[in-house]
RNA sequence: GUCCCCAUCGUCUAGAGGCCUAGGACACCAGCCUUUCACGUUGGUAACACGGGUUCGAAUCCCGUUGGGGACGCCA
């Protein structure tokens, strides 16, 4: 590990405290857990969400929910004391469901407005708490959009926080990691924007610390060694299987004597487990759930090569790297039960969780390759922005009342985990194009332009000559304001980048009939003498067509297919402006002949 | 199968017991603007999954049903 000292980012490694100071810290931290609470019986609600859930009118409408003295206490709270400020913002500190969780400080019957404050406020230590979140993928395939999304919310409430955003790389499965995929998440973070603080962790690097607490948990008694084989572990699972019950290992060398250990077999470790008993976990944005601890079975910390396995690596890493909160996809729900273990057998303090709703495909089943789980390269290439792209999987999930157009800078300002909503989300391309389409409005033309340059050059093959470079630039601005991707925009800018009359398609052959044809060798006639600028090419234009008793839409939009080969274009002067007289009469007379 | 989670227009969502005749956005339809397209603008179609309960009052709280999702590895 010592070689790889110089990726350790910022918040000291193998420290057990959090950052922010000991003091404050651990005084915040020495409050007790709502598992670890004996009397206390959380009661669950299914159907609601977490705001739901939370308020007391409801708690105090189940009284058979066990002895809950702290929910006794706070069924006395009116529930327009737990909508105030306190309990819902400050700085994400205190909530009512830390409230919920914390009888002990709460147990005040009758409690008034003002004993509440003062009894919850507390959780938020002396002195600004720093707030370390962390993005932590598993390099076995790109990054997809869920994780693209993972990344910008730990990044936003690290950045809301001013704290700190770290990015951690879950290699420790050789087998399935690649450099590849790590290079394609830190390209496609790099490109999303969201910069990490620190080093790169590479979490394989340190599988000798995360060995290392294993055996500090065998040697204090909290894990054992396991000899069964593989083969009675597919017995169990057949067993469980017939009784149709879920596989759990049955602890058969949990207090057996390691002298019978079977000769020549390498154990595995596993943890000590609770075995009765439940635990509740308050989850930030799924709010309080309880599982009984008999669900759980003793998990594999070392495999039996010795090397640590996943579960047991990001409790170490999260707990040395000082993660405060731990914000990822609801797939690993159900793994913090069992990481609450392990941090309590530690005895370590265990951070926030906040759990996020998948992202679905348009069909609201998983997201497939035929729709959203693309890497954002995929994103990049289709041409959207990374500003859109943000702005869109921001609002996947979290809202700030009706805003939906929320620049990076705002949601810096606004993010906040009490509005991620619980539910899960379904991938629309429509809006995502529709939010591009503002942002490629909103970019200066100056900054489009290296974006688009290399495609239109691939487009018209070859490098451009200053002439067609400087049609580009100043058709900038009319071509984006009817593009919705970078891709419709390099599309609709060709013509200027070419020299000659484009071939119409097939749409726009149509519009050259004979008399369009006529019209338009006329319409060269008449703009021949013409001078050069925008008002009066429309006045030559003008006159020619009232000359002839024509509307101007019969000679504009011949111009317009002889002229950019589309019926779809910015406004025909403009694009004659552009193109400058020479170019422009050649395409004319050549449409026309 | 077991456990866990979720449920408001087609989609993303607002909603914190009375501010709801359920709001906004995207998409869709129609009108206006107009040299095309787009932008813009005006209007429209469109939702509280179902059934019980609590309450004077429920989209909102509780229970159940149904539907969807997730987790059940010496993967992460």
């Amino acid at each position: 590990m010592a070689d790889h000292a110089s990726r350790t980012p910022r918040p000291t490694m193998a420290t057990p405290t959090h950052c922010g100071g000991s003091t404050g810290s651990s005084k915040y931290r020495a409050m007790p857990l709502p598992s670890s609470t004996g009397n206390h019986k959380t009661q669950r609600s299914r159907s609601a969400s977490r705001r739901r859930r939370m308020t007391a009118s409801a708690r105090a409408g189940s009284p058979a929910t066990g002895p809950g003295d702290g929910d006794a206490a706070i069924s006395t709270i009116p529930t327009t004391v737990l909508k105030q400020p306190p309990w819902r913002h400050a700085g994400g500190l205190t909530d009512r469901a830390r409230f919920l969780c914390y009888p002990a400080l709460c147990d005040q019957s009758g409690a008034d407005m003002a004993q509440a404050t003062m009894f919850c406020v507390p959780r938020q230590p002396p002195g600004p708490m720093t707030v370390v979140t962390r993005f932590a993928p598993s390099p076995t395939g790109f990054l997809h959009i869920g994780g693209a999304r993972t990344a910008l919310f730990n990044w936003l409430y690290a950045r809301h926080h001013g704290g700190t955003y770290l990015l951690r790389i879950e290699d420790t499965d050789r087998q399935r990691s690649t450099k590849a995929a790590i290079d394609a998440i830190v390209d496609g973070l790099s490109w999303l924007g969201l910069d990490w603080d620190g080093d790169v962790v590479h979490q394989f690097d340190r599988a000798a610390r995360h060995a290392e607490i294993a055996h500090q948990l065998l040697a204090e008694g909290k894990a054992y060694r396991c000899y069964a084989s593989p083969e009675e572990l597919e017995q169990m699972r057949e067993q469980a299987r017939r009784e149709s019950r879920p596989m759990r290992y049955d602890g058969r060398w949990r207090d057996r004597d390691p002298k019978e250990a079977p000769p020549g077999v390498k154990p595995v470790v596993r943890l000590k487990a609770p075995q009765s008993g439940e635990r509740t976990i308050v989850d930030r944005v799924l709010g309080s759930v309880t599982l009984q601890n008999n669900q759980l079975d003793d998990m594999v910390l070392l495999r039996s090569d010795g090397t640590p396995v996943y579960m047991l690596s990001v409790v170490v890493d999260d707990h040395d790297m000082g993660i405060t909160h731990v914000i990822r996809g609801a797939d690993h729900h159900t793994n913090t039960f069992r990481q609450v273990q392990l941090y309590e057998a530690l005895g370590w303090p265990v951070p926030e969780f906040a759990h996020l709703p998948l992202i679905h495909g348009p069909d609201g089943a998983k997201l497939s390759k035929r729709h959203g789980a693309l890497g954002v390269d995929a994103y990049r290439d289709m041409g959207f922005l990374p500003a859109a792209l943000r702005n869109y999987l921001l609002r996947l999930g979290w809202s700030h009342g009706d805003d939906e157009i929320i620049s990076t800078e705002q949601a810096v300002a606004w993010f906040d985990l009490e509005h991620v909503g619980p539910s899960p989300a379904r991938f629309d391309f429509a809006k995502l194009t529709n939010l591009n389409a503002h942002y490629l409005r909103e970019t200066p033309d100056a900054e489009l332009l290296p974006l688009v340059l290399p495609a239109i050059e691939a487009a018209v093959g070859g490098a451009l000559s200053d002439t067609a470079r400087d049609r580009v630039t100043r058709g900038m601005s009319g071509v984006k304001q009817r593009s919705r991707t970078l891709v419709e925009l390099v599309a609709g800018l060709a013509f200027y980048a070419r020299t000659g009359a484009p071939a119409p398609d097939e749409k726009a052959a149509a519009i050259l009939t004979k008399d369009a044809k006529a019209l338009l060798a006329g319409a060269a006639g008449a703009l021949e003498p013409a001078s050069w600028a925008e008002p009066d090419l429309e006045a030559a234009i003008k006159s020619y067509a009232e000359r002839n008793g024509v509307k101007l839409g019969q000679v504009a939009q011949p111009l317009r297919v002889a002229l950019t080969g589309s019926t779809v274009s910015p406004g025909i002067f403009e694009v004659l402006a552009i193109l400058g007289r020479e170019e422009s009469l050649s395409r004319l007379r050549q449409a026309a002949a």
